[in-house]
DNA sequence: CTGAAAGCGCTTACAG
DNA sequence: CTGAAAGCGCTTACAG
């Protein structure tokens, strides 16, 4: 144990406590040689601060909760990534807490007492219909959504319905007409991310004078086996279609592999758009709308840390664009 | 502010705050009639306790802090949601602290000033002659390592040498006598994870009585572009090998593609394994020594509450069993 | 610009 | 089994 505390350095430094405590946070109102002094007995006695005392006076816990349905996903970590590069330096810690899917029984930790543990909260991707997101509003700590639109707290978005519109034009612009969707779990569920995706399907459709139609819309449950099933579903239609979007890269890998399970080649036989700018995408030749991810967790640690800063703020709509990566995968070869 | 605090229980349920403290934890010299009433007090004024206040009085954060070099690497998060399992319910929180690479100019949070925080440390990849792992021993809370071997405190390892030497004997036994090794940085640095593996190629070699060749060896950087390039650089070799053990599954990947790009075959043109059991490589079929990344991340999280339990424990050292998965990669078709 | 003192909300010997 | 009281190590009005 480490005991020595502000105690130890006024009594050495032959000040208060007050001024320690003052010095050591750089006070303006500390007269500067003082402060120098103070600084250089704290440094010699190898003073290390106690966050739990300095938590208890202040109420400030000077840590940030990330609640995320899916620690091991790809793009979450991606968005981690961003917040903690700019927190880091902050003194700000980053707390994780794993907290997804409500049908998953798990025992969830409750926000509320979460609260207790930090000063505000990034949430990412919790359904707008999500008991979550509603003990999330009652918090009286400053929230940061992502990818959940809400009015009553900040949120960091991107334009899905125009990432997903976006696609389906690319494919459309290759002369394609019949042009598959696979999408994740629901997609009439108008509180889902797969609507406002579903959306953008459906208005470049339209702006093309096509209409949708139920058999060329599988669900791939955002896995890429399950993208693998909804491909091979697709193929087996007594007219397949020519191109196919898929809401999410993970599934578009699986349809790749469904493709290359039936000798076709993506590009070529058919034309295949992801969503997500996964790595592997690259590597895949797989064409995709691709998401900022680090800087949709920049931005939204940003919001955070305004709101820490002046808690009146009103809530912030952080929109970030998407861009389509065109690969193998929409070009005939 | 939820301004409920023991004092408002204490007076509410008629008791004193010792016995209010002492029923919400749940201590048994409590009468069970009198907490069964406190807690009752405590629930319908919707009481939350204060961690800070706890920990200062206790000194106990009731956090454990993850030091990781990656955070957005794959395995990383595997491991972080092994962890996240084995603590979920235990109201201990995880604070992730980003910090790797030494070469990496960012500012390095010094672990003194961590360690207020929380209450232990599990460190990922620390290299062994690394500033950051002395800091970690002189440190006075429990730390648990992973992948990294440590005398002086707790570590989760996987048998490298093992590993590797199981990847190059699956290559030997297709036949193959000139193997191709595509490492990471360094492989002759001692303290590296590199060095293990690589032991463990050297040790396959020579048990089938062949030498290793400093031609066959060559860095791959651990990404998937530099495994792209090291394959590319066997393949125009005089005489190239016919199999590769990639000390990575990204760098694997690479490879692949490298293969692809030269029209070659994985499986029956040249054969490939690589190393760690990504998702990606059943979906590429590539063969790999596949690791339990949640596994190691249970296990690291039961040593470290076992130390917090009782802080005399002698360190321990678990390590872990990979495991081959064949697939095409070293399959002719 | 500086200090004495109260207070943040718990836990824990100690006494009963 | 229960309570009064000190203490954990800071911060912050308040007074000077």
């Amino acid at each position: 144990m480490n005991s020595i505390g502000i105690r130890d350095i006024a009594r050495a430094a032959g000040v208060s406590t007050a001024t320690v405590s003052r010095a050591l946070r750089g006070f303006a109102t500390v007269d500067p040689e003082l402060r120098d002094h103070v600084l250089a007995v704290a440094e010699r006695l190898n003073y290390v601060g106690s966050p739990a005392a300095a938590a208890l006076s202040t109420g400030k816990m000077n840590a940030i909760g990330i609640i995320t349905p899916h620690l091991s996903r790809w793009s979450t970590m991606r968005m981690v990534e961003g917040i903690e590069r700019e927190l880091r330096g902050s003194g700000i810690d980053l707390v994780l807490y794993s907290m997804g899917d409500p049908n998953d029984p798990h025992p969830r930790p409750p926000i509320q007492r979460l609260r207790t543990r930090v000063d505000a909260f990034v949430a990412m991707s919790v359904a707008a219909n999500s008991p979550d997101l509603e003990a999330l509003l009652a918090v009286d700590v400053p929230v940061c959504l992502i990818g959940t639109e809400s009015e009553m707290v900040s949120c960091v978005l991107i334009d899905d319905t125009e990432g997903a519109r976006t696609a389906t034009a690319h494919l459309l612009g290759l002369g394609h007409t019949r042009i598959g969707l696979i999408y994740g779990r629901q997609i009439r569920d108008p509180l889902v991310l797969e609507q406002t995706r579903y959306l953008g399907y459906l208005a470049a459709l339209g702006g093309a004078g096509l209409e949708s139609s139920a058999e060329l819309e599988v669900s791939g449950g955002f896995t890429i086996a399950g993208g693998e099933q909804a491909m091979m579903r697709l193929l087996d239609l007594p007219e397949p279609p020519t191109a196919v979007f898929a809401m999410s890269d993970e599934m578009a890998f699986g349809a790749l592999r469904a493709l290359d399970a039936r000798g076709l080649t993506p590009g070529s036989d058919i034309a295949l758009v992801g969503f997500d700018g996964h790595d592997m995408a690259d590597y895949l030749g797989l064409s995709t709308i691709a998401q900022p991810l680090e800087q949709i967790g920049t931005a939204a640690a940003k919001v955070i840390l305004q709101s820490l800063d002046q808690d009146d703020r009103p809530p912030t709509k952080t929109i970030l664009g998407t861009q389509l990566i065109a690969r193998r995968s929409t070009q005939a070869r």
